[in-house]
Order: C-alpha cells, then sequence, then structure tokens
DNA sequence: TTGTATGCGTTATCAG
DNA sequence: CTGATAACGCATACAA
C-alpha cells in the first residue's frame, strides 16, 4: 500500500480510502491510484486489517470427524452460512479426544476467530473455560454442555420413540438397541430414552441394550446373543450411521433378518434390501441453525443464551416392518401381508 | 501483553520472551510474568504475531461441495496433515462455479493463507492469476490446470479401462456410458477413456455415451433408450457417484437389471442389492498427497512442477457381471455358472 | 538478564 | 478533499 501511494503521489490513507470505496477522494485521483494498483497488482491484505479492526471475519467450527457425512452436511451448511455473511470458515477435527478438543479451540481462540460452532467430545461437556474467557461467541451443537451457552440439539427422545412405537406397530414386541459409547452423550441420551420408552410400552423385560462403542464383531457378537437364546429379539435399533452400518454388514453376514430402525438418515438407504427405516436428524438445518444462532451474537444480540432442540422425522421404508421369512420369528406378528421386506 | 508489562514491571519483552519460552530470563522474573499472565487471564493473540512474522500458519481448501463424500473425506484428510504441522485449515465451497471459485481464492489470497489446495472448477481451468501473482503455493487436485502447478491426478482413463475390461470379461458387449457435464474435465476424460476403449476392444459402434449434468430423470431417460431398441444395452458405466445413485435409483424405479460399474466407491455399496463394482479413488490418499507436495513447497522447495497420477483399483463386487434372470439379455454370455447377482 | 526502538499492513483521528 | 501520525499486538535487532 505504501507502495502505492509512493508511485501515486499521495498517502497511504487516500490509497487506503480508494480500495475501500470511502467517500471524499476527487474522481482524478482515485482513477490515478486505481491505475497504480491496477499496474502493480496491488491486493489488500487482510492481516493488518484485522489486527487494527479487531475482527477476524472467521468462525470456526469444531466436530469429531469431517469425513463422517453428519459432521460434513453440517461443515457444508456452516461454511455456506459463513460465505454469505463474508466470513471465512477454519474447520477442525477433534476426533472425539476432549484433550484435542480444548487444543483446538485454544488455537482458534488464539486465532481470534470471531465465533465457534462446537459439536463437544467427552462424556460430560463443559463450556470450554478459555474460549469463555475469551468472550467468543460459541454455539453447541448436538450435544449439549455443562454452563450457560447456547446449544442447538437434536430431539433424541422423540426420535427413540417414533422408532419404537413403529416397530411395535408392526408386531415387535423384543427389540434391541446398539448404542453408541457412553461417552457420548446422545448416546447415553437415547439409551435412556430407548429404557424409557420401554418401559412405557410394556414391552417384555430386561431391555437388551448394547452400548459401543462398537465394530462389526461387536455388533454381530451382540445380535447372535440377542437371537439365538429363547425370546429372540425380532427388531433392532441402531444409535447412529456408523452402528447403523456395522450391523447392516453383521446381518447380512450371519444371516441375520432382523427389522431395523436406524438412528440418522444415510444415502442409499433406499436401495439397500430392505430398504432401511431411520430416524431422520437433518445435519444441514442444524448446522444452519447453529451458525444463524452464532451470526446473531456477533451481530451483538445479548439476549440470554438459548436452547433449540430439532424436531427428528421417522422415514419409513420397510426395515422395520416384520423380519423377513429366512427366520422364524414366531413371536412377530407381521401386519404387511407376506410383503416381502 | 502490555497490560501483562505493567502490571509485572517488566518490559513487553520479557513477556513476549516468557510467552515464547525464550531462554534468558531470570526465573524469578519469568515467575512473576506467568502469575501475572494467569491472574490477567492472557493469551497471545495470534493476529499481531503472524502480521509481524509474515506468515499465517493457514492453507486453504477450495472444492465444489464439502458436502459430497468425495470431498469431504478430501478436506478430512488435508485438515489433518495441516493439524500435524499447526496449520489451520480454511475450506470453502466454490459450488461448481469459476466465478465463485475465482472470489473464494481471492479471499483467501487477501488473509495470505501460506498456501492452496484446490479442486479446480470449471471447462478449461487456467491456474489463476491472482494467486499466481500473490506466489501463494498452490496443489490442484483432481483435475489439471493450464499452467505450470503441482497437480494430483486420478487415472482416469485406466479407472474406465478396468470397468471395461472386466465388463467384456463377463460377457458384456453393448455398454453405455453415462457421463457428468462435460463441463468438468474429468468428465471429459472419462468420456475420452470410454470411448478409446470401446474401440480397442472392438466392441459395436455406436459407443452409447450421455453426459450430464444429470438427474434421475434423465438416467432413466437414457436408461430406457439404451434397453428398449434393438440391440440394448447389457451394461452401464458411470461416471460419478452422484450419476451412480440416480443410476441404481433409475434401474430399481425402472425395473432395469443392467450390469453396473460405477465410479467412485461409495460406503455401503456392499450392501446394495446386488453390490455395486466400483472404480475406486482414494480420496483421501489423494488429499494426504496434495497437502503433503503443498507442504513441501512451503518448506522453500524450489523443484519444477509436479503431476503425480494416483492409480484406482476396480472393486469387483457383482453388479459388474451378468444382468440379473429378469432380464433377457440374449447378448450377455455370463461366466459365472447361474450365479444369482 | 532486561529494555528500547522499530516495523509488519492497515485504518482512525484530526489537522490542514 | 488530503495527509501526517498514532495505533492494533506482537517480534526482531540491538543496546544497556
Amino acid at each position: 500500500m505504501a507502495d502505492v501511494a509512493a508511485e501515486a503521489n499521495v498517502s497511504v490513507k487516500t490509497v487506503s480510502r480508494v480500495v475501500n470505496h470511502e467517500a471524499g477522494v476527487r474522481p482524478d485521483t482515485a482513477a490515478r491510484v486505481v491505475a497504480v494498483i491496477e499496474r502493480l497488482g496491488f491486493r489488500r491484505t487482510d492481516n493488518g486489517r484485522l489486527l487494527r479492526l479487531g475482527r477476524t471475519s472467521t468462525i470456526g467450527l469444531v466436530v469429531e470427524d469431517l469425513a463422517n457425512p453428519f459432521y460434513s452436511q453440517i461443515g457444508a451448511a456452516v461454511e455456506r452460512e459463513a460465505r454469505i455473511r463474508r466470513h471465512q470458515l477454519i474447520t477442525a477435527s477433534a476426533e472425539g479426544s476432549p484433550s484435542r478438543e480444548r487444543a483446538v479451540l485454544a488455537e482458534l481462540v488464539a486465532r481470534r476467530v470471531d465465533g465457534l460452532v462446537v459439536v463437544p467430545a467427552g462424556a460430560t461437556p463443559v463450556a470450554d473455560a478459555d474460549v469463555l474467557a475469551s468472550g467468543t461467541p460459541i454455539v453447541y451443537l448436538d450435544r449439549p454442555v455443562r454452563g450457560d451457552a447456547d446449544m442447538i440439539l437434536s430431539d433424541n427422545h422423540g426420535g427413540i420413540r417414533s422408532a419404537m412405537e413403529h416397530l411395535v406397530a408392526h408386531g415387535h414386541r423384543r427389540v434391541g438397541f446398539l448404542g453408541d459409547d457412553p461417552e457420548f452423550w446422545t448416546a447415553r441420551q437415547r439409551r435412556e430414552a430407548f429404557t424409557g420408552v420401554h418401559g412405557d410400552l410394556h414391552l417384555p423385560d430386561p431391555p437388551r441394550v448394547c452400548m459401543g462403542p462398537h465394530t462389526m464383531a461387536t455388533v454381530g457378537e451382540a445380535l447372535t446373543g440377542w437371537t439365538s437364546g429363547r425370546d429372540p429379539v425380532t427388531a433392532v435399533i441402531t444409535g447412529n450411521n456408523r452402528i447403523t452400518i456395522h450391523a447392516l454388514r453383521a446381518m447380512r453376514r450371519l444371516d441375520l433378518a432382523l427389522a431395523l430402525v436406524g438412528y440418522d438418515d444415510f444415502e442409499l438407504a433406499d436401495l439397500i434390501d430392505p430398504p432401511v427405516t431411520v430416524i431422520h436428524q437433518d445435519p444441514a438445518a442444524m448446522g444452519q441453525k447453529a451458525a444463524q444462532q452464532l451470526f446473531v451474537r456477533l451481530l451483538g444480540e445479548e439476549a440470554p443464551a438459548t436452547t433449540v432442540v430439532m424436531p427428528t422425522r421417522l422415514i419409513v421404508r420397510a426395515s422395520g416392518r416384520a423380519p423377513r421369512p429366512a427366520v422364524t420369528a414366531g413371536a412377530a406378528r407381521s401386519e404387511s401381508g407376506g410383503q416381502r421386506v
């Protein structure tokens, strides 16, 4: 900028004015400056500007794994909202580790991002002290934290309930729940919803629950156990998209034909045989909501922290009906008249 | 930092030394400073530091759509490489628009990212002039650009060839190609590979090609056309993951049972009926390679631009064999002895 | 061992 | 309308 100023025989401030389209520059002066800018190929650097302005026009997003479709859809939505508002998005994976999450947040705070959207890791997430101290606005997503903060959550209880009611309506009484690592709040939440609804619907005790972390092997073992004894399970609910996939593979490999409702919709769920009934949360909508809430804060809104619970929707395909004929599931009273699901 | 200095009765420089763990500070002084830092909750801001240092420890990633698994896997890999090297990653979606890509790149250059990984948009991408002028190291990914630059590409020709050889080995002679928008270089590349190999293998002319942009409807129309006349097509190759999915849905809806090989692997391809044979590119490996190459440049490597072509791998499942019995595919000489695929 | 002066690139203030 | 100067938060060179 100094170069341009020297070349155009004006002060840096005048160049600054031209670059920022500020009023109060004589047209011919402006034209001269513009010409020099073109000739020298000058581009304003944001660093100095942002240092001076005290903002970075940057927001940070911290999730567990950017490659997981659930998070990548959140990421795409947050980035879009940011771009609309001329902000840039720094993304980081915490890889499920609370300590890494703290480190990543510290780095983002050090960089003075204007705000943060975080899917918190760990068993009982606490509003991050560093972030709190820095005063950086933050919106937590998918899982709540102890402390006063904006949160966008999903209706886990409602999702599980809709799944179980669906299964029961199709004659299932013995339903198993394959949950994720109880380290995750959502996993515990869904487990509690499962046992709660299990009681409400007067299903035969004990409720079968197997929490993760899961691999296809652990899922397979659980399913084998649940189906090999007396009173075999005829349906399972899986606690998230990864476990759904493990379960589908395990069922395929073990040649089990259980009814299934999966948490999280996934692409191609309709092309699997049978098409998979799922509890749909809308990650794009959640991400958008979180970003919007963050920008409300960035605009100086001082209202008390809000918690938004986003609804889920049961997408009925076929896997929630009675098991396939291959299995002799005496207890399952199929309602769908021999439909091969 | 000035506050801390004042409070501890030392100079800013001493605080700086303590913060950066530089040698040459008396332990008791350091302790005093640390105490004040704790008390005031001081955290160094990167802005000033980076302004002074002339680097930002930030790299940028520009792709078409962060929610597409192909790109989100690239994003996760690039972010991981960046994090290992204590850099942060700014991601942006160009949404397939060259003008938006230019705008996004200009913003990243203005922010003085240290380097860029870009999946270029547009028909004939040219090394971005702004980026070039700024001297920002850049690695292009998945599609080449005119001009001298590092590129990580995928072996599109080899991928298509492996798919066609597989289909021919399973008795198919009339194969259709459903490509993406010829706007994309990869789409054109794969189309050319298809027609080239089609000739090499002496398959009956004319080669059936239908380029996008595609919806399930356009894919359905193409498939209907190809299968309804005489000399019906018995197998199709799809040009990327989105088109594969359109094709699967269309075939399901139209009750067509064509052999299929899809470009790009996708989760659950093995659970579809029949399991989908795919040409696998490894987006994570491509992203990692691109980031590694970028960091080589960031370390000052001055070697001439390199182009790396990553191999593809045919993952054989079942969909590439003869069509299902439902179709009377006289021309398809199944080799798999009645196996029900 | 510690401090002073200076500069990174930009914008704000206020005087001309 | 234009410019000189200070300031943003930090690091470097050099001096004490």
